[in-house]
DNA sequence: AGTATCGGTTCATTATTTGAACCATTGGTT
DNA sequence: AACCAATGGTTCAAATAATGAACCGATACT
């Protein structure tokens, strides 16, 4: 591992949780040296991509990263036009909807819309990590990504988040099978207990899979038929959001599905 | 320099005009050697920072960069608190408005709002670089900024954008006076003919000068009058957008002026 | 007074980065 | 078809930068 990869590695333990990070912290998290976090945290300061609080002397992510991200919006619009899809997708179900993005091999949460129409919504965070097999972004992805990417993620220990998250990898294979077949992955409190979620995969220019795009709702609003009304609409809004950032789906996924 | 800080000194020739650089592109404008650029973009690209173009090899920002956004505004939500703010500022003055931030030495514009009210209005966009002398947001943030900072600005050379650019460093040391005086920034046809700005600065949890918000219509449309409402109505959202963020605006700033 | 944190610093040792030169391909010119 | 000038990518000895154990001063708690 390089010096700038070592130096980026330091940026991923900045989560929600754990927006700010104090010297000592973030070498005990990284385990490296003290005085290697050092420097490279420095360095990570010059250029923008950190800063210090003021009160105490702990890290946390700069400006510059708003102004890459304006700059790549500029270049991959996903994220603008992912908006108004979220949003025109979330009033026709009236359901919570978002946007994940493939990064790396880390699946994350990037925009989401909700919908006025019901009290009780399923609310989501930017920049969360996402789990593979216990979300339906996650299987979504998982079903139309390269088989070895597949494999590897369900041939690492799958951690069970809830008491229906299926962790079973044989399980999740024949699951994966059958959202190949329908085009839409499903699960049911896999990840929140109560939370039903619908997933669809987003497919790039070269036709391998992106992201995916999801409804969420509480588990008790969901009846089949609903389901049914999610799944189509969800279909629509992922071929949508696939061309309008200049994506194209692979041959085998199932275009005419759900009218 | 440090290997860290020359990898991610790369990503800074990424513009709304280079959206995306060749090898030797990118060679040449860093001036570094082949196989340097090549091995660190390599490592940039292994982070998720960089990504390679599908048909040619060019490289373009990659999708982390959305990732650390969307965690560094959950953590410090200017741009979503100045989102609110545009938009309001943008309804009450019937024009386009727009915030930039102090990004290292640099001055970046980083949102903006359009008002429908005018069929003709001032075009902006996101990650754009902002001249310090040209532009009205670049004038309020000097005006306010360390007294070095703005030396060492006033000091360079100070490039020409228009026929009306002021370049005189003795003429605009005076405008800085007046400014702060003020509190309001203003230049017309200094960065774009036609275009007529005003701005105020915009304060960081200590009181030093974060960036500027800024409100610009086509100069035709701009009266005395409509100049004296728009600067009075750009202090009331000053105040409120540095209030928001957690900002204080210095004792010497005239807080009270314009009702 | 003692001790366990914290952020920050030092400097000889070590390992990584560097750059000139080299390949393989592509696309345009003669 | 031969040539030239680009392109992205690769190699390896020499130069340079990164590393880490130990140390410092400050703060806070026992």
């Amino acid at each position: 591992m390089g010096t700038v990869s070592k130096a980026l590695s330091l940026l991923a333990y900045f989560t929600h949780g754990r927006p700010e990070i104090g010297l000592s912290d973030l070498t005990r998290l990284s385990g490296m040296n003290k005085a290697t976090v050092y420097r490279l945290m420095g360095e990570l300061q010059e250029s923008g991509f950190i800063e210090q609080a003021d009160g105490d002397r702990s890290y946390r992510l700069g400006p510059e990263v708003l102004r890459l991200a304006a700059l790549r919006e500029a270049a991959v619009p996903i994220l603008s036009v992912s908006r108004r899809v979220l949003k025109d997708l979330s009033e026709e179900t009236g359901e919570t909807t978002h946007l994940s993005l493939l990064q790396g091999s880390q699946l994350n949460s990037l925009s989401h819309a909700y919908s006025p129409r019901h009290a009780t919504r399923v609310m989501m965070d930017d920049a969360e990590v996402l789990s593979y097999h216990g979300t339906a972004s996650g299987l979504a992805v998982l079903a139309f990504a390269e088989p070895e990417f597949s494999e590897t993620i369900l041939t690492a220990p799958l951690p069970r988040h809830t008491a229906d998250t299926v962790t079973d990898p044989g399980a999740i294979r024949t699951l994966l099978d059958a959202i190949r077949q329908s085009g839409v992955a499903q699960s049911v409190g896999g990840f929140e207990a109560e939370v039903h979620s619908h997933a669809v995969p987003v497919f790039g220019p070269d036709a391998r899979v992106i992201g995916a795009l999801a409804v969420a709702a509480p588990a008790s609003r969901i009846s089949d038929a609903q389901a049914a009304e999610i799944a189509a609409a969800l279909l629509r809004a992922g071929q949508t959001l696939t061309r309008r950032i200049g994506g194209a789906a692979p041959a085998h996924y199932p275009q005419q599905a759900a009218a």
